[in-house]
DNA sequence: TTGACATATGCCAATACTGGAATATGATAC
DNA sequence: GTATCATATTCCAGTATTGGCATATGTCAA
């Protein structure tokens, strides 16, 4: 058996730091981008920049539009709704400081006696 | 050329199901647990809850204590605060769409009055 | 010491993800 | 029609990641 699951969901598919960037200068730009302005942007191979959007587009994480020859794509927030209430599920965890400087130090120490 | 940065960070580390499955069931306990309770409590394999918990912990999204030869973890919530920032951000786009559906509610309130 | 318990790690096979280049589709303009 | 622009898709190679099993490490008890 092997990678398991791998359910192409809303949290693998900002797992990608380069997708985080791509809904990033979609964010900036407020409104709608069309593919050519966000190759621009990110000076990214155009194809590279269509995979990413595409895998974005089946997570419901960006919408397109038709414009003529070109796609315009905006952002749907909404997606990202679930990881927003997720994270702030943990929202009383991030307030022991002690505690968690305590682990730092355990694991460094750890790994430094190997 | 492959499969990218793989940065492990914390959106990696989070992308997997099992191991937010593994961070919810630490977090209703409260407090530290025991690798053997989050056995228990998955029903996984002990080696793959190991193995998940090394990898919340390169990320430090979990921290470990000894205890005897138990090893107690405890959830640490600081990590998932980026997260929680970084959804945040992209609030106006899913209060926009509130607004959109409130609208379209008025709209359709309107002409039922009439 | 020996043995039992608790957890981590190493190795393997399978797979799925990414980037790259070339090519296909689709729409406008001439 | 043909050419050109805008974007998507296909095929490929390389690699990271996961689960499963076996085994190693570490700790306590008798």
């Amino acid at each position: 058996m092997a990678r398991a699951p791998t359910t192409l969901d809303t949290f693998a598919a900002i797992a990608e730091p380069k997708r985080r960037q791509v809904l990033d200068v979609m964010a900036v730009g407020g409104g709608e981008l069309a593919v050519n302005a966000l190759v621009q942007s990110l000076g990214w191979p155009q194809p590279q920049v269509s995979k990413h959007l595409a895998v974005l587009r089946e997570v419901g994480l960006v919408s397109v539009r038709r414009k003529g020859r070109e796609r315009m794509y905006r952002v749907n927030g909404d997606q990202l709704k679930p990881v927003y209430e997720w994270a702030k599920s943990y929202e009383r965890f991030w307030q022991h400081q002690l505690e968690r400087i305590k682990g730092r130090a355990e694991e460094h120490a750890r790994r430094s006696a190997k």
